[in-house]
DNA sequence: TCGGTTATAATACGAGTGCATTGTAAACGG
DNA sequence: CCGTTTACAATGCACTCGTATTATAACCGA
């Protein structure tokens, strides 16, 4: 055994490196040596713990999810309990939308990430796999307010994550382009859980 | 005078090129020799007609948009008349949507320009102006169904236009990645109509 | 201490890039 | 019919790219 070193550690740093050039220049202008200088390390590192540019792209996506996934969990376990049903999906929803800098930079990656998906069926599966993943997750938050009567019985919880799910990653895009304010995403995600949980009718 | 040439007709013609190229091998891939060979022309003329490719590719950004809105205009006036507001709104909404492989190669293409779109100033304002087009388009016919009595007058056709438009491009990415079926995705646009036009009250 | 394995670096290489330059043919105005 | 302007083609150039190769240093088991 030669020098101890993390190896998740390092391919994690590395990983770090590429999305924060992904998130300035584009996923297209992100180079073995651009990725090498941005994490002060030499290109031969690089490819020491990547194969390939594409391992190492898609190593770097799903370093991204996970990291996403966990700060979304996070905030949730630092807001108020108990909470509603309600008040859960909204928290979640609204920590999906880039309403600041540092998930502006996050989204500006994923959707360079996904339209390399449109192009690149491996990615495409992985992408599959994630959202098939959010979808669960969200129609068993709807399904669990159901069951505590938050929401009327006869809702699909399936059909509702379908809606709340789109609507919520237009949004994103929308937000991302600066054509919707943060405030008026917001107002939309709350028209529909007002929709969802009947407090129009 | 020297040849007579439709020079807009070329650089069409070349876009065309630009938007097949980055169907099926994405943006990031589109060089200049690949744009005239699937064009069958000279890498000389490609130059000819666009001082650079960054202009090259925002023309054909342009043109995609130009021509997916003239095809919508062309199915809605191919589209049964007279026709509610509800159908009107759902036939337009659903030629949005890529339910056919022409549709979702335009599609792949304008996920391309959109993450481009995010790391480029100039490209993001071209962006957001689309979007604030179709966006006061959409309110427009909210706007009139409501004025024809279709939907309950305390709905404000802004708010209504966000929620629609936000569900139907986050419906767009999700059938493109085969998340969800072109079925799902009707589905879930019928059940936001069902909801705006208070059938389920 | 020695041998082998790994971490890290430096660099060479062929392919591909956008753009500039140059060349050629065709169409008009004079 | 001539010269200028334009359409189009071919090629050269400086540069960047991903990958392969090689070199060096550090570590640990024997």
């Amino acid at each position: 055994m030669p020098k101890i070193v993390d190896h998740r550690a390092r391919r994690r740093q590395i990983a770090e490196a590429v999305l924060r050039v992904t998130a300035t220049r584009g996923l297209e202008s992100v180079s073995l040596r651009d990725v090498a200088a941005e994490g002060g390390i030499s290109m031969g590192l690089v490819q020491h713990y990547f194969r390939s540019k594409d391992q190492m792209l898609l190593f770097a996506c799903e370093y991204l999810i996970e990291r996403t996934n966990q700060r979304i969990a996070e905030r949730i376990a630092a807001s108020s309990t108990p909470q509603t049903g309600r008040s859960f999906l909204r928290t979640l929803l609204a920590e999906i939308l880039p309403l600041d800098e540092e998930r502006r930079a996050g989204t500006r990656v994923w959707v360079a990430f996904l339209a390399r998906a449109a192009v690149e069926p491996e990615l495409e599966r992985f992408m599959r796999d994630t959202w098939t993943n959010s979808h669960n997750y969200f129609a068993g938050v709807i399904r669990a307010a159901q069951e505590r009567g938050e929401i009327a019985p006869e809702r699909d919880p399936q059909r509702e994550a379908v809606s709340v799910f789109a609507l919520t990653d237009g949004l994103v895009s929308h937000i991302l382009m600066g054509h919707y304010s943060n405030e008026t995403a917001l107002r939309a995600l709350d028209d529909y859980l007002d929709h969802l949980f009947g407090t129009e009718s």
